[in-house]
DNA sequence: ATGGCTATCCATGTTTACCAGCTGGTAAA
């Protein structure tokens, strides 16, 4: 049994004492020991065998137990009785938004609803909305829930099948004869969400990266394996081709399965128009009936009199007029990122401490670096209160000096309430370098609520930045419902910058977004809301959100110096009080 | 259930918002 296997089975442990109205403490005991357990470097077994269990913190004795018990005898004889005691299903109520253990247990135990599709014809019937204490508003929203989780897409969210790529590139690069090995489709062109993953690359031998590639321990599962592709799940269950092809039409093969559709109809259309017609082993002129080859992207598009155009560009939208125009501007890179405004520490939610998070920063060779906890209005997250912020404050202050190199900057993540003001006063918002406002309840109000919220949020003289605008969560949480168009005109008019965050769940703003602000002049910073320090790494979402939305280096703040990040954050206060004098 | 450590004990995460019924339970973050 693996160390995951054995997490989900206390984390399963929790929900069902949730269920059973269980002491609070008891259900955060396991439930700290499947997150530790899920984290955990070494094998349990391992750690079972040398009698180390113990040593691990938050696994105590009766844990420690249940982890032999399962690992020697492959079931929990607790954890089955426990299932016995409610009836099947139950847990899979609570995967619904607004469905806790108590509406959960009530639903199976008053209406005999087992799983999700019963509840749906229940709530039909209007057989919920006649229990107690369940009206008209929650069995609706209820119903929205169900129905969203059925058309979710299964597309894999970007965050998740890039790290498996560059997993499979990694373990294969150093194969004899191996030339190239690139990711193509919309992996490559950084969608937010990929369906297949596509890698192609060019060998002495390419049956030897073929058998190389099926014999990967993260392969599952192979679905097919011929001379020059194959296509495998991974133990992830993401499906993965990888096509070998000739070196000599790589850059034209790579170019067609790099895509979008959109993007190539265009481009075919356009050399049909010179006399030329593509496919993916070249380009044939049509007179000649001669089909030339191209080893390189690069090559290709110059034959077409084109600039080469970045993947990110190419969905149809305006880069091959661009392109003819040579007019493509150069994106923003990783490496023009002088620091990051948007991070946590164990002041707050975060895992790392403050120093922790600075080393970090200093050995990505930031200039800057911000930290925004969150305030005492995110309860769970341990919110800084005033006073725990000013102490905060003097902390960082006193650190900076012995910082080479990086300057700290002193920040919060400030709650926007439902109404649209702020969980801390000007009065100490005033003092800080970066204000960052977000919103982080009361997600489900109207357009009208939420925009009026955000923009008054916006107009406040003290706040920089705006997290996460539209607070979505990939396959998880929707938008909230907001005139962005309405913010982004805000946000332009009083001078506060919108953020992209670069949280790989999040990408929020996205790409279009991000269009749309660069064109009303509004001002966008990347930030990780990092709460721990290896994710100062995921900066490089973002900037690929950046670069889908045409960003050049000079269009994200955060790769200015730091003394112009800080001169911008204190001219809104300033043009404020102007206004108001 | 864990971990600290005077203990067969005691502390351990908190605030906001919404809805059903007009104060308090439930869920989310």
């Amino acid at each position: 049994m693996k160390n995951r296997a054995v997490a989900r089975v206390f984390q399963e442990i929790a929900d069902l004492l949730e269920i059973k109205g269980e002491n609070p403490f008891k259900i955060r005991a396991y439930r700290k020991a499947a997150h530790t357990i899920e984290n955990l470097s070494t094998d349990l077994k391992t750690l079972m065998e040398e009698n180390k269990l113990r040593e691990v913190p938050g696994i105590g004795e009766a844990i420690a137990k249940k982890i032999t018990e399962l690992l020697t005898t492959g079931h929990l004889g607790y954890y089955e009785e426990l299932r016995r005691e409610f009836p099947e299903g139950t847990l899979s109520l609570m995967s619904i938004p607004g469905i806790g253990p108590k509406t959960a247990i009530r639903l199976a135990k008053e209406l005999g609803i087992s799983n999700i599709d019963e509840l749906e014809k229940a709530i039909i019937n209007g057989r919920v909305s006649g229990l107690y204490r369940l009206g008209d508003k929650v069995a609706a929203n209820i119903l929205r829930h169900i129905r969203m989780s059925r058309h979710k897409d299964m597309r894999i969210p970007i965050g998740e099948a890039l790290p498996v790529v560059e997993q499979i590139v990694a373990l294969l690069r150093d194969r004899p004869g191996l030339q190239h090995l690139v990711p193509a489709g919309s992996l490559r062109r950084f969608k937010e969400t990929i369906g297949d993953i596509d890698i192609m690359g060019t060998a002495d031998k390419p049956q030897d990266v073929l058998q190389a590639f099926v014999e990967l321990p993260l392969v599952e599962e192979i679905l097919a394996k011929g001379a020059s592709k194959a296509s495998v799940i991974t133990t992830g269950g993401i499906q993965v081709d990888l096509r070998m092809v000739e070196p000599d039409c790589f850059g034209s093969l790579l170019q067609y399965f790099t895509g979008s559709k959109e993007h190539n109809i265009i481009l075919r259309e356009r050399a049909l128009r010179q006399g030329l017609s593509l496919s993916e082993y070249g380009i044939t002129v049509l007179e000649t009936r001669k089909t030339e080859k191209f080893a390189t992207e690069e090559a290709f598009y110059d034959r077409l009199g084109l600039q080469y155009v970045p993947p990110e560009l190419r969905e149809g939208r305006h880069e091959i007029e661009l392109a003819e125009k040579r007019a493509i501007p150069r994106l923003i890179e990783t490496s023009d990122i002088k620091g990051d405004l948007h991070v946590h520490t164990n002041w707050s939610d975060g895992f790392d401490s403050i120093e922790a998070m600075a080393e970090a920063a200093m050995s990505r060779g930031y200039a800057y670096l911000a930290v925004t906890d969150h305030s005492a209005g995110r309860g769970i997250a341990h919110g800084l209160s005033e006073e725990r912020l000013k102490k905060q404050i003097t902390e960082i202050r006193a650190l900076n000096p012995k910082l080479r190199g990086l300057r700290l900057l002193c920040g919060v993540e400030v709650d926007i309430r439902s109404d649209g003001t702020l969980d801390l006063p000007d009065d100490i918002l005033r003092e800080l370098d970066v204000v960052i406002a977000g919103v982080h309840s009361a997600m489900a109000q109207d357009s009208e609520k939420m925009t009026r919220r955000l923009v008054l949020a916006l107009e406040n003289p003290y706040v920089h930045i705006l997290a996460h605008p539209t607070c979505r969560l990939l396959g998880v949480r929707e938008p909230v419902d907001v005139d962005l168009e309405a913010v982004l005109h805000t946000a332009a008019r009083t001078g506060t910058a919108l953020e992209i965050n670069a949280t790989p769940q999040r990408l929020d703003l996205n790409d279009l977004h991000v269009m749309r602000a660069r064109e009303l002049g509004v001002k966008l910073v990347i930030g990780t809301d990092a709460h721990s320090a290896p994710q100062l790494d995921t900066i490089r979402f973002g900037v690929g959100v950046a670069r889908r939305g045409w960003c050049g280096k000079s269009d994200i703040f955060n790769t200015k110096p730091v003394d112009e990040v800080l001169t911008l954050f204190k001219r809104k206060a300033r043009a404020s009080q102007r206004t108001v004098a």
